[in-house]
DNA sequence: TTGTTGACCCAAG
DNA sequence: TCTTGGGCCAACA
């Protein structure tokens, strides 16, 4: 399953976060099969940004980091608009940009039915 | 091939 | 709770 672009996996993981919860990067990564590569997360949704019109249905803002906080900076996607966005979804976040995990955290899926969603896409 | 750059993670202090 | 330092990975020049 490391035939596809790295940025196609995470998309597609990215997908299946339902609707009113969140993961983090490493746990996306996790998913992949690649436990250190948070990072690798980070840029493949930084890079979402540019091609939004092809990639519109990848709910990116549900990916923050693992201590619950979203420390996005960048000029052209806002932490504030991220905020934003999961507040519609009726998840709390507080001034400081911090979610409570134990309500709101995704656990994710496991190794087999991300292959499975790899290979029947 | 090498070095740099991120929307990161984690352990220490 | 916050800051540091080391580690990891993929894209790009």
């Amino acid at each position: 399953m490391t035939e596809r672009n790295f940025y196609e996996q995470v998309y597609a993981v990215v997908r299946r976060i339902p609707r009113g919860k969140v993961t983090s990067y490493g746990r996306v990564a996790k998913m992949l099969g690649r436990p250190n590569a948070a990072r690798a997360v980070g840029y493949a949704l930084s890079a979402l940004k540019d091609h939004r019109d092809q990639h519109a249905d990848v709910p990116w803002q549900r990916v923050i980091n693992s201590q619950g906080r979203i420390s996005i900076v960048s000029r052209e996607t806002s932490a504030q608009r991220q905020a934003e966005l999961l507040r519609q979804e009726g998840i709390a976040v507080s001034d400081d940009l911090r979610i409570n995990l134990d309500l709101y955290l995704w656990e994710g899926l496991h190794l087999l039915e991300v292959d499975d969603i790899l290979r029947g896409q």
